[in-house]
DNA sequence: AATATTGTTCAGCA
DNA sequence: GTGCTGAACAATAT
């Protein structure tokens, strides 16, 4: 679930609750989520040290250390942090859990073994390593670089927005939010979407993926004719009163509105 | 009890 | 090489 604005939530979480603080120890309970760094390089790194500042790109959160290292965390479907005081509130599923010398403890909880968890020391080539697009949020994201990333491609628009190598951040559902607002049909290919939808696509998205992050990713407090509060097949459409359908678009379940939605 | 879910990776194909 | 699709992966809910 966690796709950009989830991250962006989970980093002013971090941002609010665990930076400054000195980490007393951290414990690493499972190296399976590592993929660079290895055990004792991330558990020696952080122990004694702070987290200083926090960055994002995409799905992934930079937590910079004050020595320069920065830890990295990937969330995959089922991944959280959360900050609490008593050991007896520590999340079921916790990977990493760092004390800090005030008494409090941050985990990173996963569920299931999809996420990350690494050391870089460098944001930009970790970017690179990774081939990851331009961050769909960052100042420097705008309508040209959006379209021109979609010229030439092959393949439906909603893989497209997906496709992390072309632009970083979107998943699923969100990707099925922007589509539905932009009314376009998810399985279009690429080049069917006009220039003027591709604009419209371009701030839809970033709209979406504002308001998904200023209401704290609760889709209860979604403006009115949001898909996301009921994203189900069979559902009635909020814009239109069209049907929800469900259908398997790029390999990943696509839900849109039969009506409004073009093809 | 089979199926759906989610994001990323990778094999395979055009 | 490139880029896209679809399967595989984990672990749970329905």
């Amino acid at each position: 679930m966690p796709e950009l604005p989830d991250v962006e939530v989970f980093r002013r979480y971090l941002g609010s609750t665990a930076l400054h603080k000195k980490i007393k120890k951290s414990h690493l309970l499972d190296d399976r989520l590592l993929e660079n760094a290895g055990h004792q390089q991330v558990v020696r790194r952080l122990n004694g040290n702070r987290f200083q500042s926090t960055d994002r790109h995409g799905k992934y959160l930079f937590v910079h250390l004050k020595d320069g290292w920065t830890l990295v965390l990937h969330f995959g479907m089922t991944g959280f942090l959360k900050y609490y005081k008593y050991k007896e509130d520590a999340s079921e599923h916790a990977k990493l859990i760092i004390d800090f010398a005030n008494g409090y403890h941050l985990s990173y909880d996963n569920q299931r073994r999809l996420g990350r968890i690494d050391l870089t020391e460098s944001i930009g080539d970790f970017v690179k390593e990774q081939d990851l697009g331009p961050d769909v949020m960052s100042d420097d994201f705008d309508q040209e670089r959006f379209l021109e990333l979609l010229k030439g491609r092959r393949g439906t628009i909603k893989g497209a927005l997906m496709n992390q190598s072309v632009m970083a951040g979107v998943g699923n559902i969100y990707s099925d939010e922007a589509l539905f607002q932009a009314g376009i049909y998810p399985g279009r290919p690429v080049e069917k979407v006009k220039s003027a939808e591709q604009k419209k696509l371009f701030r839809t998205l970033r709209r979406v993926l504002s308001i998904a992050i200023d209401k704290q990713v609760d889709p209860s407090r979604f403006p009115r004719g949001y898909l996301l509060p009921n994203r189900k097949p069979g559902a009635d459409c909020p814009r239109c009163g069209g049907k929800i359908r469900k259908a398997t678009i790029s390999g990943r379940s696509a839900y849109y509105c039969a009506r409004h939605q073009r093809k």
